[in-house]
DNA sequence: GTATGTGCAAATCATTTGCATTCTC
DNA sequence: GAGAATGCAAATGATTTGCACATAC
């Protein structure tokens, strides 16, 4: 359960990226990351504003909008899936890169390793001689019960 | 550049689907999936409503919005990313599955195929007891010519 | 001290919906 | 002829922006 034992918190991850930049870094900002390593979940904006509303922080919504961009860039968090009309993230400091065996009807969301996809990354980079940033895959399908559901359905 | 060879059209596909689900079609239908799968290119709905609006088609920006479910239903679309504020499908029947590689400066999308990722699914339904739909797999980096520009201006 | 960040309220943009009318089956 | 689909205009929901004030460096 404990893959986070690193040298630098995400804290101070984000408070060199900040100096780097020459941008500030604010309470308000930090109260923010805190809460989206809080837990292991993916978030979304919405979420994200409630639980800290619920923790009686108090952020604002275009504070955490204003941030987003700060953190893809400082490689803390990701894009994770684009679900319910808007974009859900994931922190990823801290954590091995996994990709999303997601179910179409629940949302049940499962993380798995793999492996193979550097290798094809390799392989990519120089077949048409680009520098490769990173990867999002994702399978969806259906999870064992709704599967299930779902068969029983169909004629 | 004909890989376009087979029984059914994509008119064909929609008007089977449509009669299977006791659908009515029309001719403002028709009208989008033949603008839909007159170019390769991907697309999102302002695209397309403007593409048709220029090819004097007159369709409204809600009977795209309204058919999408169904161009995903029946397999003739899927969702390809999601990028600046909406998301953005390309049409898939007709051609074989393919991936992405996209540039993140100059959004230049080169598609690739990737038949080890067959082999990968099988392994997760049988892991994760998960009937497997399908996969988006983005590839993401800076091409030959951005990554070029990028590294003059890294210190 | 300056310029960046904050919170609020208003604006914007993509998408959805209500409704009267038209059209498909 | 009944139920779907269309187009329009209005509503919704996520995200962004303008602005006055606060605050980090």
């Amino acid at each position: 359960m404990s893959v986070r034992k690193q040298i630098k918190s995400e804290l101070d991850v984000f408070r060199e990226f900040v100096r780097k930049k020459g941008l500030r870094n604010t309470p308000e900002r930090e109260i923010i990351i805190k809460e989206i390593f809080a837990t292991h979940d993916h978030f979304d904006v919405d979420e994200l504003y409630l639980r800290l509303r619920s923790n009686k922080k108090k952020v604002s919504k275009p504070s955490i909008y204003r941030l987003i961009p700060y953190l893809l860039e400082s490689g803390l968090i990701q894009e994770a899936y684009f679900e319910d009309g808007h974009l859900h993230y994931e922190h990823i400091y801290g954590h091995q890169h996994h990709c999303h065996l997601r179910c179409l009807t629940c949302g049940k969301t499962i993380e798995f390793q793999e492996r193979s996809l550097s290798k094809m990354e390799k392989r990519l980079a120089l077949k048409y001689d680009f520098a490769i940033e990173g990867h999002k895959f994702e399978v969806v399908g259906y999870c064992s019960k709704c599967k299930a559901h779902i068969s029983e359905k169909t004629t």
